[in-house]
DNA sequence: TCTGGGGTCCTAAACCGT
DNA sequence: TCTGACGGTTTAGGACCC
């Protein structure tokens, strides 16, 4: 389910729980994950949908394209058709209806219109699963105020000393939090709950959608080990990989392996962690609030551009990217030091180049200069596909004293 | 017919100063 | 003065996640 990320869970530095109020009571965590969010929400506003098979994505399109007002009545002739798309893109979400077609997440739209041309498809509409997103997070704090933001559909939940949460090992709670949701939103969650981040993340899958997952400590062997090392929150294709080249497959082998030999393949932290993780162990608490570490915005060309025959565009596209930047800036009131450029060429390769300024900044024009230093560092023989901008080292713009912007050099764009 | 956008964190190398 | 050992910061890339 793609939305915004927060922060990752592979391995890091992690300071122990801290039991503030009764350390006698066993930890109970909680995760919470929407079911199929995106479509959810979609089927929420045009109920007619309901069964078809639908997919969102796609490249933004103006308002007026596809069907964009929220309304119940729309015929579905007005909806746009997967087979009359065209050019780049990828599925962010498909109904269960669409997934029957063998369409789904991160496929390109233009292989899913031949799977399944007759499937509606809809425009990616951010507003509209934020405003759902925070209506379902103010329930889950009504019940439970500790509560880990993990993007726009999911939440770690402490459970522990909230009235309920121990109950049936937090099942009576977790009931009440989907009951909860369902009343406020129409949504429907899945629920895992578990001593721990890591075993809860995975719990939260075993029964969706819809589903209540209850794991102890004792439940290890039976419940985790046959699983395939790719559940655990943490391990992806590439490790994935190197695992199953080792003859590791299910997370049981991984818990057999020696330690040392793991910390040897896949260096000290990751080796270790890796260990850990087939052994159930994490420590990390649940954390309520976080500042961010960087901003970015970054667009894919509708066709490949070459920096000089399409400079003027590719001018253009820049500027507007570092204008989008300073007013996520602006808007969310933070300023940042680093100024970066991402860029991918038609071969997909990419390539970032970034730069640590003086001061730290949220202004668009000091962005430009900065990121068009960087751009003037990369080859742009090759066609490029994608650019992007990206500002980091973030500090809370009450920290800064904000200075007039200093005289700019000439710039490739 | 290839492959979106917005994040975090880790690692290794380069670089700089003591 | 030269060399080496560290250690901190910056930079580039990669892996992973939603």
């Amino acid at each position: 389910m793609p939305s915004i990320a927060h922060r990752d869970e592979r391995p890091q530095s992690a300071p122990p729980q801290s039991a503030l109020h009764d350390p006698a009571l066993p930890r109970r965590i909680a995760h919470l994950d929407m079911d199929a969010f995106f479509a959810s929400v979609e089927l929420l506003r045009y109920p007619q949908l309901r069964g078809l098979p639908v997919v969102i994505g796609g490249r933004r399109r103006t308002p007026q394209e596809g069907a964009s007002a929220a309304d119940a009545a729309l015929p579905l002739s007005a909806f746009e058709r997967l087979r009359n798309y065209q050019g780049r893109g990828v599925i962010t979400t498909a109904t269960y209806a669409a997934r029957a077609f063998g369409v789904g997440s991160a496929m390109g739209l233009m292989k899913a219109a031949r799977l399944c041309p007759d499937a509606i498809l809809l425009p990616v509409d951010f507003d509209a699963y934020r405003r759902y997103s925070r209506a379902f997070k103010d329930v889950v704090r009504s019940f439970a105020p500790v509560m880990e933001d993990r993007g726009i559909d999911e939440v770690y939940i402490d459970f522990t000393h909230v009235p309920g949460g121990q109950e049936q090992g937090g099942r009576v709670l977790a009931q009440r939090i989907q009951q909860g949701i369902l009343a406020a939103t129409g949504l429907t969650c899945s629920i895992g709950v578990a001593p721990n981040k890591l075993l809860a993340k995975m719990a939260s899958e075993f029964d969706k959608p819809q589903g209540i997952s209850i794991i102890f400590e004792g439940d290890l062997a039976t419940r985790i080990w046959p699983l395939p090392c790719r559940k655990i929150n943490g391990i992806g294709p590439k490790t994935d990989a190197r695992l199953q080249a080792l003859g590791i497959h299910t997370i049981g082998e991984l818990a057999q392996q020696d330690a040392g030999a793991l910390v040897r393949h896949f260096g000290k932290a990751y080796g270790a962690w890796l260990h850990d993780a087939a052994w159930g162990r994490d420590e990390r608490a649940v954390v309520t609030e976080s500042e961010p570490v960087s901003m970015s915005r970054e667009t894919t060309f509708e066709r490949d551009l070459h920096a000089v025959h399409d400079r003027a565009e590719l001018g253009r596209i820049f500027t507007a990217l570092c204008e989008r930047v300073a007013a996520d800036l602006q808007r969310q009131g933070y300023c940042g030091r680093t100024i970066g450029i991402k860029l991918r060429y038609a071969d997909f390769r990419s390539v970032t180049r970034e730069q640590t300024i003086a001061l730290p900044t949220q202004d668009a024009a000091t962005i430009r200069r900065a990121a068009g230093q960087c751009l003037r560092r990369v080859a742009l023989t090759q066609r490029l596909r994608l650019l992007g901008v990206r500002v980091g080292n973030l500090v809370p713009q009450s920290e800064v004293a904000l200075l007039p912007v200093a005289a700019g050099t000439p710039e490739l764009f």
